[in-house]
RNA sequence: CGGGGAGUAGCUCAGCUUGGUAGAGCAUCUGCUUUGGGAGCAGAGGGUCGCAGGUUCGAAUCCUGUCUCCCCGACCA
């Protein structure tokens, strides 16, 4: 590609509404260009990458035995009213009416509309496993879009769905596609992690994710330091440690004027905050009240209080007029001795003794406070977010964080959506089955984003070359007026595009600090200056993007090919 | 959805408090010079000041409404 026929628009101002370095560079380097909200065009060079980056995911997914699809991007009501969705989904999901006022909306995903095909033309068992997948664009409305492409609200995803006669297939298939993931995820380049997951309203029992590591990811993940355990912080089980010790003093009030936070009594009263017990009111989607008793330096795990059967999805934290109605103080004094309502306390706080709660009367706190004397044994689960340094959940080593950005997501589904849909093929005994499904999707234009948050330098992004726009950059210096210049880079730049390279030619005419500088930005892993005074030896300039050095190869296509094929 | 902020040239922003015919840098165009790290000089083009209404002799500036965008939080998964 000649860049005097190419529209590059790279800008050395960084746009003012790019928070993290992705969005920053992909804007100034001209890869995308905002319309709206959420709404991102993907530009000349940033469409190079993004069909690359779509291509890699293409191959696995054939390799590994997948077949390619494309469903519609809106999709009528009637299916989501059977699998039930459409009364559950919220806001993220656009609904819109065609002219006849019929509903449709813009597809958030596609599990209804995949297993209404296969339930038009998969009858019998002899027709499974089947994986299908698409590379489609969706829409979810998101209530706060940012970081330009990596949560926007229209975004390109590789989903596929797959169908299984029984749940052992199903495993075999998940397993299959993590593989195949993992393959995808290595060409890509990217320093990774795959971590358990929770299923989310999906629904389904396992599950993990694929996050690219770093530090602008929005989710948090916890990794053993020493083993194999990592889970998203939502979903990462924490283990019930140690046994309660024996009371050894006698309950007593103490006063704690204005002390409402954990943090405040602990150092009030000069005790450690694992010693305190905090109570926090949520209101079941019922509408009834419930507590949860937890240590006072943890953090309560929505997740995980929407599995507990007393609490369920949909719960919200109680409004603070209820609670005080209710307790007869502040919420800054809550404590489980004289709950007027059941209390489910997390394994880490039921395995205090002696410890520190509120009253249940504004500006005061009970010390020495035992379960099963001064208050009820209460109900125990796992309801906090595990924090750093515990122990991991496997006994292997202890918990570290890390921030990821989640790339890719596997399911095993179960049979949710089969069911719903009304889905069955005849078995060996001609007998209908209910087929067991798994999904599997990648987020494709976050990848190019969560690549960038990697790869990148103070001067721009720095490609692997197995996604990058083009391989090769040619910057000619003085090419209007040295025969000897003009002809090397015409001819190079033909005899490497014979060659099957994506080259780019700088053939503006710009100074070369221009045409440097703007071949960093935009990333292009090699760099090849062709100017008078190397070419006097024969020779002409090879970088690597991602080292600092330059240096100087034949000026032949085979010299370059082969320095290119060596990095 | 709650709170905060911003809409002025293609981009980044100043001007608004105290109303008087619209500004800078970058980018673009022309000419000359320059040519190994985002060149210099000279000149030029480019804006219904988000939109609608109001106040006023006069509104980018004051008032009302509205739309859009950004940030923080909540919510959703």
């Amino acid at each position: 590609m000649r860049l005097s026929r190419f529209p590059l628009a790279t800008a050395k101002e960084t746009p003012a509404d790019a928070e993290v370095v992705s969005h920053q560079l992909m804007q100034r380097a001209g890869y995308i260009r905002k319309l709206g909200s959420g709404l991102y065009t993907w530009m000349p060079i940033g469409l190079r990458v993004l069909n690359k980056v779509a291509a890699i995911v293409r191959e696995e997914m054939n390799r590994a035995g997948a077949v390619e699809v494309l469903m519609p991007s809106i999709q009528p009501a009637e299916l989501w009213e059977q699998s039930g969705r459409w009364a559950q989904m919220g806001g993220e999901m656009l609904r819109i009416k065609d002219r006849h006022n019929n509903d449709f909306c813009y597809g958030p995903t596609h599990e209804e509309v995949i297993t209404h095909h296969v339930k038009q033309d998969v009858r019998s068992y002899r027709q499974l496993p089947l994986n299908l997948y698409q590379i489609q664009t969706k829409f979810r409305d998101e209530r706060r879009p940012r970081f330009g492409v990596m949560r926007a609200r229209e975004f390109l995803m590789k989903d596929a769905y797959s169908f299984h006669i029984d749940e052992a297939d199903l495993a075999r298939e998940y397993q299959v596609m993590r593989e195949a993931y993992t393959r995808v995820f290595d060409r890509l380049g990217i320093d990774y992690r795959i971590v358990q997951a929770d299923a989310g309203n999906i629904g389904g029992n396992r599950s993990e994710e694929f996050h690219v590591l770093a530090g602008s990811g929005e989710d948090l993940l916890a990794v053993s330091d020493s083993g194999p355990f990592a889970a998203n912080i939502e979903a990462a089980p924490c283990v019930a440690v140690g046994a309660r010790a024996a009371a050894s003093a006698v309950m007593q009030q103490v006063a704690t004027p204005g002390q409402k936070t954990c943090e405040q009594v602990a150092r009030f009263l000069d005790t450690a905050l694992t010693a305190k017990v905090k109570l926090l009111v949520v209101q079941t989607a019922a509408g009834e009240l419930r507590a949860v008793a937890l240590r006072g330096d943890h953090q309560l795990n929505e997740v995980k209080a929407a599995k507990h059967p007393m609490i369920g999805a949909g719960f919200v934290m109680a409004a603070p007029e209820k609670v005080e109605a209710l307790f007869g103080c502040e919420v800054g004094y809550l404590g489980p001795v004289n709950s007027p309502i059941p209390v489910i306390a997390d394994h880490a706080a039921a395995v205090i003794a002696d410890f520190t709660c509120g009253a249940n009367q504004t500006d005061f706190h009970l010390q020495n406070v035992n379960w099963g004397r001064d208050c009820p044994e209460p109900e125990t689960a796992d309801l906090r977010n595990i924090v750093e340094g515990d122990v991991s959940p496997d006994g292997v080593g202890r918990i570290k964080f890390y921030r990821g950005i989640e790339g890719g997501h596997i399911f095993q589904l179960g049979r949710k959506y089969t069911e719903a849909m009304g889905l069955s093929v005849l078995d060996e005994a001609s007998q209908p089955v209910t087929p067991w499904m798994g999904c599997y999707g990648i987020g494709v234009s976050r990848l190019v984003a969560a690549i960038i948050e990697q790869r990148h330098d103070d001067k721009g992004i720095v490609w692997p070359a197995s996604v990058a726009p083009f391989t090769v950059v040619i910057c000619p210096i003085g090419m209007d007026r040295s025969d000897a210049v003009r002809e090397t880079t015409e001819s190079l730049y033909a005899a490497l595009q014979g060659q099957g390279l994506d080259v780019l030619l700088d053939d503006r005419g710009q100074r070369p600090g221009a045409m440097f500088a703007d071949a960093e930005l935009i990333g292009i892993p090699y760099r090849i200056v062709i100017g008078d005074k190397a070419l006097a030896d024969g020779q002409v300039e090879f970088k690597a993007r991602n080292l600092a050095e330059a240096e100087r190869v034949a000026a032949t296509a085979e010299a370059v090919r082969a320095r290119i094929a060596a990095a």
